[in-house]
DNA sequence: TCTGACTAGTCAGATTCATGACTATGGATT
DNA sequence: AATCCATAGTCATGAATCTGACTAGTCAGA
């Protein structure tokens, strides 16, 4: 039960329809977790029907209604004590290092292009999450809004998700690097 | 089918086991992806039914006889075309940052201690990969062995692994270090 | 002699996750 | 006028993953 905890804790901060929460989700705004649309709407039914949120619906003129959801306080007490447990560890499973992991046994002109996109992908990221942390701090500096700001949460997940991200675009960089060299030097023209 | 082709991916370097295999994924050796013994065993059985990996029986005389798995042609096949096949993106997925991102709304002593704790699991496992990327290297430089040896793939993914428990470690510190200190702010002694 | 740890592997069941298809409406574009 | 895109959400199904319990023999140490 994962997904769960992860929508209360995006639930925290602001009352968000399933549509907006799977925008969030999807397009890695929420960099600490990953999840379908559909996914999250199931998990909101079966966290409504648990009384750990509450939707309420808001009727709207142009477009069609919503239910927008908080987390109520047993919701805020499963987080509570999803906090306290101890956390199981964090492995990266990826296609990609898969691929690479098997880069002596099978051709690598595919695989070069597939790190190659990786890297544009975690630049677009990089990106991203830099004007995201901006947006969040404001004018302050880092360390003034790690100190005095309120809601240092998400800017803390944020900051992880960014070193994530160039730690792919610079390993990505390298491997395509060393991958390039290697089918120079194999195969000279 | 995901797993299915890291299982592929490991046993092209060496003839494994079912139980040396998952020693690799479970305690990490395997950087690349993490597994339950019993869903490797499931895995290697699937794959033998369907012509990727050959087993062969090898009896032992003071401890249970072991089959012992390779790739056969069929699996390096479907291996190459995995690879040549689009890559999805990767998220991270974890229980801690979920937690920071609560923390703002939760108590943080304990996320604290669970930091820490992370942190400690990631200094252990970039150890770890040192050592292995000493032993794969022997006596030449990373520079020299990425060009020059053979069977790179598991270096890169371990220098993947590196990097990425690295990253862990200073977030990790970095987060225990800014919630103290908000601590001690709000609540001064 | 008993206990625990290591090697080697299996079975059954539950949970979680991913996928595709589908309903509606309104606004903008072509 | 037709098509595409964004909002807002549902249903069904299959694939992948995780969990616990179980068998069975060997070896080392209390």
């Amino acid at each position: 039960m994962a997904l769960r905890h992860a929508v209360l804790a995006a639930l925290l901060d602001e009352e968000l329809s399933g549509y907006q929460l799977a925008k969030a989700f999807d397009l890695g705004v929420a960099n600490f977790w990953y999840a379908q649309p559909q996914q999250l709407y199931a998990e909101l039914t079966r966290l409504e029907r648990d009384g750990l949120v509450s939707g309420r619906e808001v009727v709207q003129e142009s477009r069609p209604n919503k239910r927008l959801f908080r987390v109520t306080d047993a919701g805020l007490a499963e987080l509570e004590e999803f906090t306290a447990a101890s956390t199981k560890p964090s492995f990266i499973r990826d296609d990609l290092l898969v691929k690479v992991q098997a880069a002596d046994h099978v051709d690598t002109t595919a695989l070069v292009a597939q790190l190659t996109e990786r890297a544009a992908f975690a630049r677009a990221r990089i990106d991203l999450f830099g004007k995201l942390l901006r947006g969040m701090r404001g004018d302050r500096t880092e360390e003034e809004f790690l100190r005095d700001g309120d809601r240092i949460g998400p800017y803390l997940t944020c900051l992880r998700g960014l070193a994530f991200e160039e730690g792919n675009r610079d390993w990505c960089e390298r491997t395509v690097a060393t991958l390039r060299e290697r089918r120079q030097a194999s195969s000279p023209r």
